[in-house]
RNA sequence: GGUCCCAUCGUCUAGCCAGGCCUAGGACACUAGGUUUUCAUCCUAGCGACAGGGGUUCAAAUCCCCUUGGGAUCACCA
């Protein structure tokens, strides 16, 4: 029974892409290609009151920004279109009448009132929730007049006595008492088909061979499936992925801190970084390999390697990670992708930023191994754009240097020797060597010389080799910083 | 509460399916050292788990049962 392998993702456009909705769409994606299989996305818009164009796009978006393809989906169309569940509403009706033909459901004319008026019947008793089947009752004369009549009804799919089975490849095999199944609204009064309804008709539509989801869902499954058996059609194969948690062990949710992938990318953090923590959350390429690219997740995904119980995001280890990207990564690369946070924070324009590339990728890389996001930047180099007048000494940077009664004789001989040097040009190195023979002649301890100086050009008690920050912030700054120092040190 | 799912360090996990190679491995975090002018990086070491109880077996983290704990879901939302 081996089908051509197709698999979806369906979200629905009433928010912004959520990491727990992501990793679905990453695993879904790499069975495919695992697989030689088709990828698809379809958008569950069946919500006219939640779902919005602009979600749908940021998306869209979100995936391709990690590097999600589909071949079929409501930009590219394909040949199961349309791929916008709102748009194929006339099909699921037809579906609906046909199911409603073969006697599979039933009107139901129960008003909300009776049924909320049962549910807490049934809650008082300690009863089992659900639809206690009266409409099924109905004789077919009753039926036909009361439709005829234009009562307003839904339709309730009809349960079958019995049990349904169906393999899950992450949990094994399942088995569900249809009496705990209710008889489900299948259409609305209004007329739409719902969610379990309408799934169902697009999977069988777009023959989807395997259904891979969060485990929220496989409470539904069974109704599902019944649909399936019920339009004769063949079952796809299942497979419940665990949920990602919040600190509290529930369902991630914006309680527990940032959930859209939209926040990740706003943040600075590297999408292949996104991608592989995202990955291992259930699922492991080995025990010892922590980074691995999606060519390897490709190459090794196995659905039965992936974890039964839930992982809690743990946002240490995904900046550790993202961090880990950025080290690895080349420093034209950082300094590319670093750009639009300096240009968003204010500190160069993108002109700037064109007719100064190769200082800014100096600056980057003496910083790449001291980010953990791109975002973290701009706040790291602000000292280097500050008038000088208004760089902002640091409480720790400030006693560091106060610590030395003798700052302002230092300050004030390494400028005037420093002033030689830097017209004589020279790498960081050089000036490097030759302070250590200034510090030497002057017998000055090494944090003598360099605590205030730290102070004097940057303000920050940390930060990359003080000779690099010389030349980052060039002669003329450089000597005006420790002039102004001497009398802010004083 | 009903139904269903799950259970290895604080967290992510390897090992479990095919029981011995497990004195349970790796990673994050944390702690202590080393390297570095500082911070970061990097290196070394330490801390730290098979939820509990019964079985099955010569042998159980691995198989079975029970208990406990956690979670999901109970819409004319998807």
């Amino acid at each position: 029974m081996t089908r051509p392998v197709r698999v979806r993702f369906a979200p629905s456009p009433t928010g912004k892409l959520h990491i727990g909705g992501a990793r679905p769409a990453l695993f879904n994606w790499a069975y495919a290609r695992r697989h030689g299989g088709v990828f698809l996305l379809r958008i569950e818009d069946t919500d006219p009151e939640r779902s919005t164009k602009e979600y749908e796009l940021a998306i869209l978006d979100g995936l391709r920004w990690l590097g999600i393809h589909w071949q079929e989906g409501p930009d590219v169309g394909g040949p199961h279109a349309p791929y916008h569940q709102s748009q194929r509403i006339e099909r699921h009706k037809q579906r609906a009448r046909e199911l409603s033909a073969m006697g599979r459901a039933y009107p139901c004319f129960c008003s909300r009132e009776r049924l909320e008026e049962l549910a807490q019947r049934q809650e008082a008793a300690k009863e089992r929730q659900g639809y206690d089947g009266l409409c099924r009752r109905l004789d077919s004369q009753t039926v036909a007049q009361r439709v005829a009549a234009g009562e307003p009804h839904t339709l309730r799919f009809a349960v079958p006595a019995g049990a349904t089975e169906f393999h899950d490849h992450i949990r094994g095999p399942m088995r569900f008492e249809n009496h705990e199944v209710e008889d489900w609204v299948m259409v609305r009064s209004d007329g739409n088909p719902t969610y379990n309804f309408v799934v169902v008709c697009d999977d069988i539509d777009m023959q989807i061979s395997l259904i891979m989801r969060g485990e929220e869902h496989l409470i539904n499954t069974p109704k599902q499936v019944l649909l399936y058996h019920a339009f004769g059609a063949a079952l796809p194969e299942f497979a419940h992925l665990p949920l990602m948690l919040g600190t509290d062990k529930k369902k991630l949710s914006k309680r527990t801190g940032d959930t859209s992938l939209q926040d990740y990318r706003d943040k600075g953090f590297p999408p292949e970084a996104v991608v592989n923590f995202l990955c291992l959350q259930g699922w492991a390429l080995s025990g010892s390999q922590e980074i691995f690219s999606v060519e390897e997740l490709v190459a090794n995904f196995e659905i039965k390697d992936v974890n039964k119980a839930g992982a809690v995001f743990d946002i240490e280890k995904f900046l550790w990670m993202a961090g880990e990207y950025i080290r690895r990564d080349s420093v034209e690369r950082v300094a590319e992708r670093c750009a639009p946070h300096v240009v968003r924070a204010g500190l160069m324009s993108a002109e700037d930023l064109a007719g100064r590339a190769d200082w800014f990728r100096s600056v980057v890389s003496h910083e790449k191994e001291r980010i953990r996001t791109y975002g973290e930047l701009p706040a790291r180099i602000e000292y280097l754009f500050v008038a000088d007048e208004k760089l902002v000494y640091g409480e720790d940077a400030e006693k560091n240097a106060r610590r030395h009664a003798n700052r302002l004789t230092t300050l004030s001989a390494f400028r005037a020797w420093l002033e030689l040097q830097l017209a004589a040009g020279g790498d960081a190195a050089a000036l490097r060597e030759g302070a250590k023979q200034f510090q030497t002649e002057q017998k000055l301890k090494t944090p003598e010389l360099l605590q205030p100086l730290r102070c004097a050009l940057s303000g920050h008690a940390s930060g990359p080799d003080t000779f690099e920050v010389i030349l980052l912030l060039g002669a003329q700054r450089t000597l005006r910083r420790l002039e102004l120092a001497q009398e802010r040190l004083a």
